[in-house]
DNA sequence: TAGATTGTTAATCGATTAACAATC
DNA sequence: TAGATTGTTAATCGATTAACAATC
């Protein structure tokens, strides 16, 4: 099987979960004029083992060169077309409270392969308002921008009683990606991919290891008694 | 061993990340008055199987009843406490562009174990004006901040060129879990914990499912192709 | 050629899953 | 007791890692 192949076919969850990353890497390495790159200090630019970044690359494809390294721009290309972000996809933001016009407002997504082409709330009182550039339009719209617009990828930013009944708009309008920022599970056809960020999730992980990080004494203490009692 | 202290020992990296949305939907099932739950259903309305949620329970206790299922309110508590939620871990939000007072105004921290004592930014022009009840404050604040407030968390969401200096004033200051929304790796002493939310990277993520998608006609085509070509 | 670094192999590790004995 | 559901076991699967042959 060829690379190219191999490549399409099955590139691993972590794998692909870890190509952002890289190309991230990569593109701050071309902003400081570095053309060449080794795995091992990709590696440490974007926080993986070497090991690791050669194991994921190979499965992209055999973009290096024995004893020399990596192109930073091919690598970067290469990864870039990998993800699909040869376009740019067009993404439209739904719910319009201080989360999603801090996203509407946010310039990463437009340099990083998408567009922002649309701001929808289903509360119709702020419709008709704008934010930036876009003016905020009412959820019956959904269906033209997927049909007129090729709208894919849909941003859930509302609060959680109402993320479900968004999603199901998102959905019967044609949408079968969406990121969603509401702390609650969606209901979606199998056909429709989701992934979540959950902010307070990542805050409770972190707490998680600074308790334990704080208990140790505690803990070590435990374990005295223990020792005795066994 | 005790599941106790099998509890403290080592509950695995994927379990302990998963703990977060089953204390969610346990919150939401306790919220519309139900009192016992099955595996079954928890695990659906968490988005997970079964056995992957009574393994995950099982590395925190035994807290379930053979053929009648969890207390609800008995399960949320056990979460809680082995995510150490039982206090109110206090958080300093740095940054205060529109993510940032997004972030600030987000009551899901405070009902979910944490307390934003504090909002800052490098920018002293900035200092002195407030966002909701806080006011911001100048980096320089920090130091006090971790002695006198017990400040653990730090939230960064600065701009990427930004966030390793924001980095290294908390580190400097005794912050050691940090929640980083700039995109790009931070550089932090081994014993400092950071995890990264990046927007753009899962955007980039559902970019390469959806393109996977929409090139699967395209690619059985090219698969006929190799098939004669062998 | 000698030195360097990739791409791959094989071993290890951790996570998931299905099945079921334990037991309410 | 009979029915239901947990907690655990063992098998499987996927991800990580270290080492090194291939090769520039």
């Amino acid at each position: 099987m060829s690379a190219d192949v191999a490549a399409r076919r099955g590139i691993p969850d972590a794998s692909v979960a870890r190509l952002p990353g890289y190309l991230q890497a990569l593109t701050s390495l071309a902003e400081r004029g570095i053309s060449s790159v080794s795995s091992e200090e990709l590696a440490a630019a974007a926080g993986v083992s070497s090991a690791k970044l050669r194991k994921d690359l190979s499965h992209l494809g055999s973009y290096g060169v024995r004893g020399v390294g990596y192109e930073v721009d091919r690598l970067a290309y290469e990864i870039s077309t990998a993800l699909g972000l040869t376009q740019n996809w067009p993404v439209a933001i739904v719910g319009m409270g201080n989360l999603g016009r801090a996203l509407a407002s946010y310039s990463g997504f437009e340099t990083r392969g998408f567009n922002v082409i649309a701001l929808l709330d289903r509360d119709e009182s702020v419709v008709g308002n704008a934010v930036g550039d876009l003016p905020i339009r009412p959820m019956a719209d959904l269906g033209a921008l997927v049909r007129e617009d090729h709208l894919a990828i849909g941003v859930i930013a509302t609060p959680a009683d109402s993320a479900q009944d968004v999603a199901d708009h998102l959905v019967r309008a044609g949408v079968r990606s969406i990121l969603n920022f509401a702390p609650c599970v969606l209901d979606v056809p199998a056909d429709v991919m989701v992934r979540k960020v959950d902010m307070a999730t990542e805050l409770q992980i972190l707490a998680f290891h600074e308790q334990r990080r704080t208990g140790e004494l505690d803990l070590a203490a435990s374990d005295d008694v223990e020792g005795v009692a066994l």
